[in-house]
Order: C-alpha cells, then structure tokens, then sequence
DNA sequence: GAAAATATTGACTGTTTGATAAAACTCTAG
DNA sequence: CTAGAGTTTTATCAAACAGTCAATATTTTC
C-alpha cells in the first residue's frame, strides 16, 4: 500500500524516522536557498537517501514544503499567544521579547524558511496568514490597547509595536552571517545572545533619549 | 567588437539602454527569487529580449547579479556615511532612521536584494561586507559611543542599537507581504509609512515605559 | 517462516536551465 | 553608401531538474 494514501493510517517506524529525516533536510535546504532554490536532489543527499526513496515518502517537492510550514507556524504563533492581558504589561513585553529572541536562537532555520516565503511574496502561506496570523495579531493589539489606555505602557501605535519586536528579535537569525561579520568573532554566540538580550529590553523599555530625573521603576541590574 | 571585453571602452547607446533594462529585470527576478531561484529565461522576457541576446550582455548569470550588488552596497551606505558626529546626537539619529525607511520605502527590491543575499548566508558578498561594511559601522560605534559618554544618548551597545535601526527599517520591505495582510487594506502605503516613521521615533527615543515624571525635552506633538 | 505490506533502488522521461556558436541583421562613422 | 563594428536571432548543447515506474529488497504480520 502507498505510504501517502489519503486514508489516516498509522505511521510505521521506518516511516517516522525517515520524514524526520527528510524535513530536517528540506529544512536546511529550503531555508537556504528558498523553495525554488532548494532541489530535491540535495535534500536527499543531505538525508542520505535516493531521490526516488525520498520521493516515495513525499511525492513532490511542495509536499515537503507544506509539512514544514504547518509544522513552523504552530511554533511561531506560540510566543505571541501566551502574551497574556491580565500580567503586568511591562513584564509581558520583555518576556515576549526574550522568547522571540530565544526562537531566532534555537530555530533560526524555521526562521530563515519563513523569512524567505514572506520575501518571495508569501505565494505558499497568504492565506494562512490571514487566517491564523492575522486574527491573533488582531487580538492581541486589542491587549496592547487596553494597557496603554491605562497609562501601563506609552501610548504608540500596537500593530508597528509588533513589527519591530519581530523585526529586532528574528534579525538575529535571518542575517546572522551579518551580525557576525559586524561583532567578530570576539565574543561567543552565547554572549552575543545575552548582549543583544540587555539591548533590546532598555530599548523597548526606555529608548535612547537619556534621563535627568530619576525613574519610578527600579532597574534590575546583574550584580 | 564584444561588448563586455575587459578594456574600458565607450559604450554604445544600445549598450547603455539594455543594460539598464537587463539590471531592472534582473533586480525583480533576483529580489524576488534569490539567486538560485531566478533564471536568466525570466530575466531575458521581463527585459523584453531572447536570452541569448541578454546574454550577449552579461555573459553569465552571475554577471548580473554581481553588478547590482555592487551598485547596491554604495547606496545601503550612504545613510550611515552621513551620521555626523558634530551634529546633535538625537536628531542625527532620528534622521538616519528616516532615512533608512525613506529607503525601504523608495527601493523595496534593493532591500529585499540584499536581504536575500544575506539570508543565505552572503556567499557573494561576505568580503565586500568585510572590507566596507564593517569598518564603517566600526567607525560610527565610536561616534556612539561618544555620545553615549557625554550622556548625550542612554549607554547602550552601539552595535547592537544600529542592527536594531537596519532590522527595525527594513522589516516594511523585506516583510511587506506580511505587513500588509496585519494592517489591512484601510491604510495607504503613504499613511503607513507616516504611521511606522512615527513609532520608530518614540521607540528609539523613549521606549514604552511611561514616564511619571516630566521629560526635560518636551516631545514634539502634531497639534 | 511464508505471505503481505512496506521500503529501496536503478534506469528512465520530459523539461528547464545556463551557456555557446555562428549566421544574419542593424547601426554608424567616414 | 559602404565597411566594419555592434547587435540580434536561430539552432543547439550538456547538465540539472522534478518526477515516474517496474523490479527488487526488507520488514512486519500472522
């Protein structure tokens, strides 16, 4: 019988193990070089397998693609759902930012493959955008709002808000052969990670211009 | 006479108009595709000409994209030549992040070009990164760091803040598709661009902690 | 341990792609 | 107006590519 028939099946062992194999090498390829970039042929000599064995677990090169954008924009969504209305909103921000920066950390694969649909023109996942991303976008503006009507956070506008903790946080992932051009090879990715870390949380919190009188918030300061 | 022979030599009018049109094609084609992705075929028809006459131009399709890259990098610069260590420190930074979004906004394909590139891991471009653009932000870190010094700007890491200006600006090209399913269709690309220049000058300048206490500089508001 | 189900392979197909050669055409300077 | 430089096209190629198929090998199931 077809491994791919239409028919919810269950999945053998062998089956498991090799679609494992084979998205954790699309993943490399697609996120590299984009989908039409990315050949078949590669993916399959990176997950060690004939191209036609390949194609018996996936039978088209879309297919592939497809299971690892399913699969990256439940992972994706995750930090921006936990955002949650009822905790202390400055807080709330700095963790969701940490988490955004922790994901460009640990899967900047994932965010390198997204990065590159949304370049191309998002052909592929348009719709699941405006099915899944936008609504959860639309919901959580509505949290921000509610925290800048209490005066809890400076009155800007939500959606923008959005896009630069996105823009800041997966930069790190998406041009990294950038940022370690710009910051060397002095310091470990580690430190780079907490560096950027420190920077983003007093620029999200008290921005650039310098302060003459002292703040009603204490800073938290490693000792 | 080939046309691309290695001595300089005057070039024709025919040789200057094609050109043109080849390198504007191409920056659609590559922009959009990647490298790999795009093809000399897509090039020669959205040029209006065969391929093989393309190719009379640039010999090889490395050619092209070697071309924009260099004519690229000269622009993408330019804005952080002009921060001015004599001038104010939050104007001149104000000013740069205009002017990077000015850029986003104004040659779209040229980020997203570049974004590319990087995205994959700037096989063409990591030396000419090395040998231009590192030593210039180099230089400009000093600039910061200077003014954070005199506590004319909030002591922040000045590389960092600069990745957090490009990643920040550039989000409303490379990420348009996305940016444009959020904010729906209400919104002009012109008022979008008054929305997104807005919030990024409170960002960088107070960040979204509220201030309890008066500011010592009073903010500009539209009355 | 044999039958059935699943997995793998080699050989292949039609197409796209980057690139070339040479003939044919067009423009322009004198 | 013509000779030669400059431009374009037709025809072509080899390699890379996505995808198929039938035969073979391996696992699982009973």
């Amino acid at each position: 019988m077809k491994a791919r028939a239409t028919e919810t099946q269950r999945k053998t062992r062998i089956q498991m193990e090799n679609e494992e194999r084979i998205l954790d090498a699309a993943l490399e390829e697609f996120s590299a070089h984009g989908f039409r970039g990315a050949t078949i042929d590669r993916i399959a000599e990176h997950a060690g397998m004939s191209k036609p064995n390949l194609l018996y677990y996936f039978r088209r090169k879309q297919d592939m693609y497809e299971a690892l954008i399913a699969r990256l924009l439940e992972t994706w969504l995750e930090p921006l759902k936990e955002l949650d209305a009822s905790g202390d909103p400055l807080p709330e921000l700095q963790s969701y930012i940490r988490r955004k920066l922790e994901m460009a950390r640990d899967f900047p694969r994932e965010s390198r493959l997204f990065a590159n649909e949304i370049l191309q023109g998002a052909p592929r996942i348009k719709r699941l955008l405006e099915s899944e991303l936008k609504p959860l976008v639309d919901e959580k503006v509505e949290v921000l709002r509610g925290w800048m009507k209490d005066g809890q956070i400076n009155p800007v506008d939500a959606r923008h808000l959005i896009f630069s903790i996105w823009s800041t946080t997966q930069h790190y992932a998406d041009f990294d052969t950038q940022v370690q051009v710009i910051l060397g090879p002095d310091r470990g990715s580690e430190g780079r990670f907490e560096d950027a870390a420190r920077y983003l949380e007093t620029l999200f919190l008290d921005g650039l211009r310098p302060q003459t009188s002292k703040r009603d918030t204490p800073r938290v300061r490693t000792p």
